[in-house]
DNA sequence: GTTATGTGAGTGACGTGTCAACCAGGTAGA
DNA sequence: TCTACCTGGTTGACACGTCACTCACATAAC
């Protein structure tokens, strides 16, 4: 917070980390991303979606506590529901026990778009990542980001 | 291609290198945008284009060699550029030679803008990530980086 | 020169995400 | 009961990115 009159700059070391994180990430999801849309016809935002919903009972969850498993925002998950209930993959239905509540349930469509695209999925979630690197590389990913975890106080460790 | 009869599913070292990846970006890269525009009041975006610019003599460059030195697509740049003309920080100017061409010029409040912003961008890259991991960690990523770089054919080294 | 083809750049529609505002339904205190 | 506040959820405006399309100018073929 002191103006400091000299900006600790990256060292080159640094620069390579930070480069690296800048340009991994976009390249490798932008591949799995048009994988998925050519596949299956989804969006990742949908797959997430569709894949917390496919392993509860009932296929259908709470809006607010499915905003709150995936760590989304309420407003950015109802914007995503408002556009896959368009589509006819989820549906809204409103819940006895509190006026206010709502859940979303997977409709028959949107069970078999999950069905249909997991295994798809994983093969390029391999070919695009996994596959590439080593398993030390892996471990290495996995305690970065362990680390940042801790770091950001994102409690939970389940699943996505 | 072959309609595997049974999907090669993640262990679970490679579940936790693959949802670590999927947490640890938007993690990281929110809280920097944040700082961003707290501080600066720009965008990772503007913040990408104002650096690049901003180390070219005369602080402009030809659209399309922007474009290809930030791997952006034309229309992405294009309508980036739009939002930051409309705000004053860059100029387009068209270019003698080749009466298609246009140019990009950084304005005065432009110069400014990444002057001020650089400073205090560094110690939130340092904040949120590269001061968080060991030297051994920030060099796995880059190798990371660099294994999938390759893969993925993007060949140029050069900075940001 | 005229025509075909290529290239630099901008545009429009749409999916996505954020933020702030809103609204309806609950809950608690006077 | 009335009021104040909290909470679940939606909405609107806007930033951003992609794709497909368009338009103007350049270049090569004839």
């Amino acid at each position: 917070m002191t103006p400091a009159s000299e900006p600790r700059w990256l060292t080159e070391a640094e620069q390579d980390a930070w480069y690296a994180w800048r340009r991994m990430f976009p390249l490798v999801n932008a591949e799995i991303a048009r994988d998925l849309s050519q596949d299956s016809g989804l969006s990742e935002a949908d797959y997430d979606v569709l894949s917390v919903l496919g392993s509860t009972e009932g296929h259908r969850m709470r809006i607010s506590a499915l905003a709150e498993l995936m760590r989304w925002s309420r407003s950015r998950l109802s914007h995503q529901l408002t556009r896959m209930e368009q589509r006819g993959i989820v549906r809204r239905e409103e819940v006895a026990t509190d006026g206010r509540g709502a859940e979303v349930v997977l409709t028959e469509t949107g069970v078999a778009a999950i069905t249909d695209a997991a295994p798809l999925h994983v093969e390029s979630v391999r070919r695009h990542l996994i596959d590439i690197l080593t398993p030390a590389q892996l471990q290495a990913l996995a305690e970065v980001g362990e680390v940042l975890r801790h770091r950001f106080g994102a409690a939970r460790k389940g699943r996505d």
